[in-house]
DNA sequence: TTCCAGGGATATA
DNA sequence: TATATCCATGGA
């Protein structure tokens, strides 16, 4: 296999550094003027110039899906844009994109996610990668299950996983291909059940896992920044923000939950940021 | 019901 | 600059 770079030009809804900050991925470095990108065993180099991107990787087919440049999202965008609430975030992160993510690294990346933050979170699953992912010559692969399973709850805490290392050890031995395709053929609502009986997996991460994993748009991860930007008299629970939004934006509730934390994370509160200096 | 468990980042004093 | 709080989950 050799490196391929392909070049999509025209490109619409689409900013490599938004999709790349949301949270969504963790696995990314900041290398020149772009990005150098990891996922499962993959890796690819993508820089992106006005409406080109350009994308150097063994794995062309793979991250056009990653990516979701294999799809028009203009329309997506536009549905989301005509909710009145939607649309300063909608234009201020019409170039955010749900990436397509393999959803065993999906699975471990988001039980470390737990009540952490992402300098750290980032950190942790490096460490997992060195530590037993394959070595490649762009760095290291994310671990197969098989590879996770050959490590001790010890080992996890070693990598600084904290009081999560054991809740890595049981799924390396729970979340098995069969579980994952059987989550994958699943209804959201029966996947997101059989995803909490993961150890580690609570509401908020399966629904990142579904998300960010399996391509279910019809989901709504609350965090404690949406929890910020949306609570009001009547949503003052993370279980109604979450049921409010979901039924109101429906199969577009996870590209929605995108745009308003972009929005919210990214614009507002940078502004709110600078201004206090 | 409430508290605690890594530890790095962020907010506040 | 020092100190407190935050983070999302499960178990005591």
């Amino acid at each position: 296999m050799t490196e391929k770079k392909t070049v999509i030009s025209e490109v619409e809804c689409f900013s490599l550094a938004d999709t790349l900050e949301c949270g969504q991925i963790f696995r990314f470095v900041r290398v020149g003027e772009g990005y150098s990108i990891f996922s499962a065993d993959k890796h690819c180099y993508a820089r992106q110039y006005g409406r080109t991107v350009e994308i150097t990787t063994e794995a062309t087919d793979y991250f056009l899906r990653f990516f979701a440049l294999d799809k028009d999202c203009k329309s997506d965008y536009e549905k989301l844009r005509a909710y009145p609430e939607l649309t300063a975030a909608a234009d201020a992160s019409c170039g955010v994109r749900l990436l397509r993510q393999n959803p065993f690294e999906m699975i471990i990346s988001f039980i470390i996610s737990a009540n952490n933050n992402i300098p750290r979170i980032k950190g942790i699953i490096e460490r997992i990668c060195e530590k037993c992912g394959d070595k490649k010559e762009w760095g290291y692969a994310f671990p197969t299950r098989e590879r996770l399973a050959a490590l001790t709850a010890e080992d996890f805490a070693a990598l600084g996983a904290g009081y999560r290392a054991p809740y890595l050890y049981a799924a390396a031995r729970t979340v098995t291909d069969e579980f994952i395709s059987d989550v994958t053929n699943s209804d959201t609502v029966s996947a997101m059940k059989k995803l909490l009986t993961v150890k580690g997996v609570g509401p908020k991460v399966a629904d990142c896992i579904m998300l960010f994993g399996l391509g279910r748009g019809d989901t709504f991860p609350v965090d404690t920044w949406m929890e910020q930007a949306l609570a009001t008299d009547e949503l003052d629970t993370v279980a109604k923000i979450r049921a409010h939004y979901l039924a109101r934006y429906g199969a577009l509730s996870g590209l929605a939950q995108q745009y308003i934390y972009h929005y919210n994370r990214n614009v507002v509160g940078k502004n709110r940021r600078d201004r206090a200096r």
